[in-house]
RNA sequence: CGGGGCGUAGCGCAGCCUGGCAGCGCACCUGCUUUGGGAGCAGGGUGUCGGAGGUUCGAAUCCUCUCGCCCCGACCA
């Protein structure tokens, strides 16, 4: 491709309104051009590399047992009002009505079609395992979309759903697509890692996400530094510390004025205590009434685990009016010690000694708090994970990582075959509803991730398996006869087997090298009379920092070298 | 949905408070010089100042409404 005949406007300044790293180099690199928000028009560049994850996404699919369909985008609202989303999507779902008054929406994903599908052509257990996969536009009509691709309201997702006549094959499918999935992020260069996964509402154990790890991920993972346990933060579960032995050198129970200290750093700050000796009170209305969960004052609660332990449908911060009620003070002087509600506490509080709670009365703590002697409590694990946190499978510890979630595979058993009626007959000619799985891979967002992961301060240093061409070839002036013969030579060898893109503009070479840098293809020709004197060109790896020189007539074999390598 | 901010040339922005010729840098077009890391000089302005209404002799500037975008929070999974 000639550089002089392709829409690629670089930007030396990216707009004011793109925020990471990904979105800025798309935008100055000519990828992608933002049409509303969350909606992108993808340019010549840009599609080239969503190409080339979709080749490898369908590639490894394919390898996997699964087939390729296509789906519509625009969705009939009776399926969704079979498997009951239609009323519980909420906002996302971006609903039309057609010219005749019949409702739609656009599909933010595609369990109710494919599994339409399925229950009109499957009938018998002998046409199962199935796993039917799209790559296509979602639409979610998202609260806030930002980050460019990332979190576009309108995206391309692979999406894939397998159907089974038992729990064991829908298992083994699982296995499959997690080695698949591994595979794909392998194979697009990526620094990834596949962590246990929140499973929402649909429950169930089986649910792995995908994280390419970068320090910009919206997602905290936590990883053993020992063994292989990994899990979204949402999720991770802590070995629980031990208890110090021994309550002896417990002093006693004290009340103290604090007036107007309600935070623990507040509170910390003024009786001179660090936050780890704090016991940090919180008052939740849950569908079963009021409780109070403990959390040692420098951890969080993870309210998802605090549901999840209680075993309630829903769960929120009481509101001040809740909290004066039922603790007698208002919020910031909540304590455990003769509360009147269950009191659920993280493991963390168990290790206090000597701590400091509210006192249930205004402007006022209790220090030299003891649990267990002091006040009786459930003890769970509900706090978010944290570095060197104990990891739940081994003696190991956790570290914190960030990372952008990439795929997510579930097994998602028999919701909506049961609600939609997809149903097969087994070996004993009964009727049982087909175990189903699904299985996301964002396929922008990929893209977007891979940029995170891999750019320095000029800009993209693409993983070569993702770059949209090959191999960059620079003629420094484009007006020297002999430069432009010994380039077109190599761009005419090279592209037999490369893709090519050669800068031709009659540019100064500031301007083409500074290009170059930004669009990030992994290896550059760069074909000047200094080195021409010499019979030779300079190849130059975007990821690295040195260049060799090669002579003229070596060039192109040089090129196929460094490019077989992974360059 | 709540709070805050922004909208002026293709991009980045100033001008607005205190009403009076619509500006700056980059990009773009022409010419000359230059030619291995975003060149120099000279010339050129490409604009519905987001939109509508109002106040005023006069509105980018003040007022009202409206649309779009961004940030924080809430929501969602």
């Amino acid at each position: 491709m000639r550089f002089s005949r392709m829409l690629l406007p670089t930007l030396k300044e990216p707009p004011s309104d793109a925020e990471v790293v990904s979105q800025r180099l798309m935008m100055r690199a000519g990828m992608i051009r933002k049409v509303a928000a969350g909606i992108y028009n993808l340019l010549p560049l840009g599609l080239k590399t969503i190409r080339k994850v979709e080749a490898i996404v369908r590639d490894e699919m394919d390898l996997a047992g699964a087939q390729e369909v296509l789906m519509p985008m625009v969705v009939p609202s009776e399926l969704w009002k079979e498997s009951g989303r239609w009323d519980e999507y909420g906002k996302e779902l971006l609903r039309l009505v057609d010219r005749h008054g019949r409702e739609f929406c656009l599909g933010p994903t595609h369990e109710e079609v494919i599994t339409d599908l399925v229950r009109r052509e499957v009938r018998s257990y002998r046409e199962l395992p199935l796993n039917l996969y799209q790559i296509q536009t979602k639409f979610r009509d998202e609260i806030r979309p930002r980050f460019g691709l990332m979190r576009g309201r309108e995206f391309i997702m692979k999406d894939a759903y397998s159907f089974h006549a038992t729990d064991e094959s829908a298992e083994d499918e699982y296995r499959n697509m997690h080695a698949a999935y591994s595979r794909i992020f392998e194979r697009c260069g990526l620094d990834f890692k596949a962590v246990e996964a929140e499973t929402g509402a649909i429950g169930g154990r089986f649910s792995h996400e995908f994280h390419v790890l970068a320090d910009t991920g919206e997602d905290a993972i936590a990883s053993c530094r020992s063994c292989d346990y990994a899990a979204n933060v949402e999720r991770a579960e802590i070995r629980p510390g031990e208890a110090p032995g021994g309550s002896s050198e417990g002093k006693p129970l004290e009340r103290v004025n604090t007036p107007g200290k309600r935070s623990v750093e507040e509170v910390s700050a003024y009786l001179k205590v660090g936050p780890e000796r704090l016991i940090k009170t919180l008052i939740y209305e849950t569908d079963r009434g009021l409780i109070a969960a403990l959390v040692r004052g420098d951890r969080e609660i993870n309210e998802m685990k605090l549901k999840r332990a209680l075993e309630c449908a829903t769960l929120r911060l009481a509101d001040e009016a809740s909290v004066t009620a039922s603790t007698g003070a208002p919020v910031g002087f909540a304590g455990p010690v003769n509360l009147k509600l269950p009191v659920y506490a993280d493991f963390s509080v168990r290790e206090v000694r000597n701590g400091v709670t509210g006192a249930n009365e205004a402007d006022a703590h209790l220090i030299n708090v003891s649990p267990e002697r002091d006040f009786r409590a459930v003890y769970v694990d509900i706090r978010n994970a944290a570095d060197n946190d104990g990891c739940p499978r081994c003696n190991g510890v956790l570290e914190i990582k960030r990372g952008i979630e990439v795929g997510h595979i579930f097994k998602l058993g028999v919701k909506y075959s049961y609600s939609m009626g997809a149903s097969f007959l087994d070996e004993a000619g009964k009727e049982r509803p087909i175990i189903m799985g699904c299985y996301g891979i964002g396929i922008g967002r990929t893209a977007a991730a891979a940029i995170e992961q891999n750019h320095d301060a000029a800009g993209i240093i693409w993983p070569a398996p993702l770059a949209p061409f090959d191999c960059e070839i620079v003629p420094v002036n484009v007006n020297d006869a002999q430069t432009m013969r010994v380039s077109t030579e190599i761009y005419d060898a090279l592209g037999k087997d490369c893709d090519v893109l050669i800068d031709d503009r009659d540019e100064r070479a500031g301007v083409k090298f500074k290009d170059a840098d930004l669009i990030g293809i992994p290896l550059r020709i760069t074909v000047g009379e200094r080195n021409l004197k010499q019979g030779q060109v300079e190849l130059k790896e975007r990821k690295g920092a040195g260049v060799s020189l090669v002579k003229v007539e070596d060039a192109v074999e040089a090129a196929r070298g460094m490019l077989k390598r992974g360059a």
